[in-house]
RNA sequence: GGAGGGGUUGGGGAGCGGUCAAACCCAGCAGACUGUAAAUCUGCCGCCUCGUGCUUCGAAGGUUCGAAUCCUUCCCCCUCCA
């Protein structure tokens, strides 16, 4: 009991309310542990697998999850998104996406303690008498509670309706499951809560809500999504995730340490240790890229992925498969244009203005003139700033 | 129903007849330095045939030697009062 609720209460941010988590545990019956997901985006990445890794504790405890598809709730529309009007997903498509979630999913949770549902199995069913039956059953005065809308409130700024109902829906889902518990990052606090309340309404025990830390993405500040190209998913090439976990900063590197390591918080703050006392933080780093890439690869890729990183930044090394792109001409080729064809830039004034500032070279050597006119029938190795690399046969 | 404010290059946001491809900030890219870091410094950051070249400032017309800036119509957004 005492263990069950430590592995629970690791690395979330709170619990509302811990005794009503210990009731629940005490009951010794199966709980139903309820995750929302957003339909349109079934690219896992790291920010979702610090609640999956959240969902799974409970598993090992013996508890079902559902993994929740906002199918309907994705058609409203979340309101954190301005005035985008959200593509309804055909079913086919839908199940494309579901699909998908499992494919990754399955890497962190236990198979038979999972229920993948959709939440217009019953949404769709609620109708307007429903929505409205429901809207009854919460007040304006709490709704503007919320953070966000009391900001916007007072600020004079617009609040569309179907944002109130947003978190109206969400908690109907909760009704609909039963839920025992709700997960989901910090600023879904208000949302969970609501569910709670709504659950009493509907004479339902009121479902435990637990808030995790919200992973911020590659760049330190912003929150991991695929929106601000920030992430790194959980299906990507080995080689591939080592180069963007090396690339976050020292500070960054601890939170993902805290929020994603498996190991324990004393080994975490072993390290913090070695590295005040000396170590290069590249070294602490290295540990954490093997450790994720173990867990979504294997051990054997993990190695790899290390060794190719060490070959080439720290050696000097080429990536050892490297493109090749193929152009037939009559005629021989500026450079600029060169670039532009084969993909490696955007458009030839970038080529022009990345040549001018010697980031461009071919065959190892630099080139400085953005006119260069290049020959046809040859092979050359093109290479633009750091990381992009090419052969181009032309 | 009435009154007012606004739509500018990825985001934010200046400009309000020429000196505007358009200040400034953020993001991004490149170079230097490094641990492919972070921080910092420097440069770039619409397009092309790279030139006293071309196309941009919600859309379409108009005034003018000249418009993102003025006028007309249209589309869209926001706030306040009722």
């Amino acid at each position: 009991m005492k263990e069950s609720l430590e592995l629970i209460k690791r690395g979330i941010d709170e619990v509302l309310t811990e005794d009503d988590l210990v009731s629940k545990l005490k009951s010794k019956k199966q709980l139903i542990i309820k995750v929302g997901f957003d339909p349109t985006a079934p690219d896992l990445h790291l920010g979702h697998t610090v609640i999956l890794n959240k969902m799974r504790h409970f598993q090992e405890l013996g508890h079902k999850v559902v993994f929740l598809i906002g199918d309907f709730t994705g058609r409203i529309g979340d309101p954190s998104g301005k005035n985008k009007t959200r593509p309804s997903l055909d079913k086919e498509e839908l199940e494309k996406n579901a699909k998908t979630y499992s494919d990754q999913v399955f890497k962190i949770l236990n198979k038979d303690l999972t229920d993948i549902r959709f939440n217009s199995e019953w949404c769709e069913d609620l109708g307007a008498d429903g929505i409205i039956g429901l809207a009854s059953k919460y007040n304006l005065g709490r709704m503007l509670e919320r953070d966000d809308f009391s900001k916007r409130y007072k600020a004079n700024q617009q609040i569309a309706i179907h944002e109130f109902l947003y978190p109206l829906i969400q908690a109907y889902d909760s009704i609909a499951l039963n839920a025992d518990v709700e997960m989901g990052g910090t600023d879904q606090k208000f949302n969970l809560l609501v569910g709670r309340e709504l659950q009493r309404a509907f004479d339902q025990e009121p479902q435990v809500c637990i808030t995790l830390p919200i992973l911020e993405g590659l760049d330190g500040t912003n929150k991991m999504s695929k929106s601000l190209d920030n992430y790194v998913g959980i299906n990507e090439a080995p080689d591939e995730m080592f180069g963007k976990i090396m690339s976050i900063s020292d500070d960054l590197m601890w939170r993902w340490f805290e929020l994603l390591s498996f190991k324990p918080i004393n080994a975490i703050n072993e390290l913090k240790k070695e590295v005040r006392s000396g170590m290069n933080p590249r070294d602490t780093k290295i540990l954490l890229a093997e450790e994720i890439i173990e867990r979504f690869h294997s051990k054997e890729d993990a190695e790899n992925a290390k060794n190719t990183f060490l070959d080439r930044f720290q050696k000097g090394a080429k990536p050892k498969d490297i493109e090749t792109f193929s152009i037939s001409l009559d005629d021989d080729i500026a450079i600029g244009n060169l670039l532009k064809e084969s993909g490696l830039v955007q458009s030839t004034s970038e080529a022009m203005r990345l040549v001018k500032q010697g980031a461009v070279k071919i065959n190892d050597e630099k080139i400085d003139d953005p006119k260069l006119s290049i020959e046809k029938n040859q092979e050359l190795l093109v290479q633009v700033g750091k990381r992009r690399f090419l052969k181009i046969k032309t």
